[in-house]
DNA sequence: TTTAAATAGGACAATTTAGTCTTTTATATA
DNA sequence: TATATAAAAGACTAAATTGTCCTATTTAAA
């Protein structure tokens, strides 16, 4: 459903969410090396988080990254939007043709109810909501191969 | 959470269900293009799943691809196991780490419930239940991108 | 028995996704 | 002001996925 680089860019943007004060930046091989992510990849997506208005960022000494309290008030769905395009939840799980609501396949009901209740778990949780303390949580920012 | 070649191959094995007689077989790139899918990805998808015992082939003039009554018994998530392997169902959509059923994160439920919803309707769905006429059901078999 | 039609098999090509590396630009501070 | 530090930008590389193409094998039927 999501990408790769969209996992990384939530992951990231928790971590700067967890990190409370906005004086607090963080530069980018650090948070790579935190959330053991591939470093140069990781701070490509933070340029690109940045550059979308999704965390701010600063240059120089003590530059960095960070995330102010109007942008924890945004949902995760943005981040994904941001990283996958707008369509990632619009396209079906089987991809078969001409079907609709109407005409649906077998699967139609379960897979579409699910999907838009993932997307609508997305949309309505905040950046803010869904950080916790990175500290008490760090369990929440290390990627995982299997459940 | 299915790849493109498994879309395919479900799509493929469906077709072939449709069609009622074990006698009735149809070659590689006449179902691609009925299917209006890539021939020779096709081509190579059925003899994968043919190599798997999913479908049945038949060389030579004449010959071809075809389903028996036994097959049309199996669930579609045979098709899912075979292609994208058996663990495609069992990976996180956020991907986060050290986390658990009982140490989970805020999307962990949603999540859950949602793939798990998904894996029971593939794994009790059989390929005979899902499969319905294809001159009935044309819509069913070629790609869309949106739903 | 020859031939043509089909799958089987494997090498190869193209595309997308994931990731690195190098140079430029901005900025805090010594 | 000089310097070191960090993001910004963009060219490049690697890996995975998605596909093609060519040759061998099997088999129905003329
Ligand atoms: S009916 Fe729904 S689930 Fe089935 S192929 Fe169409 S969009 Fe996908
Ligand atoms: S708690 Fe569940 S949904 Fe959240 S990261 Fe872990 S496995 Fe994924």
């Amino acid at each position: 459903m999501l990408s790769n680089k969209c996992k990384y860019a939530i992951r990231a943007v928790l971590y700067l969410a967890s990190q409370a004060s906005a004086t607090k930046m963080t530069h980018g091989t650090e948070i790579a090396r935190l959330l053991k992510m591939p470093v140069a990849f990781t701070v490509k997506i933070l340029q690109e988080l940045a550059k979308k208005d999704l965390i701010l960022s600063s240059k120089g000494p003590k530059g960095g990254f960070y995330i102010n309290e109007q942008i924890k008030k945004l949902p995760i769905i943005n981040i994904v939007n941001a990283i996958d395009g707008a369509d990632a939840f619009h396209r079906c799980g089987i991809g078969l043709h001409k079907c609709s609501d109407d005409n649906p396949c077998p699967f139609h009901e379960t897979f579409k109810a699910h999907r838009e209740k993932f997307l609508s778990t997305l949309s309505s949780t905040t950046i803010g909501t869904f950080c916790i303390d990175f500290n008490e949580n760090h369990f929440l920012y290390v990627q995982k191969e299997v459940v």
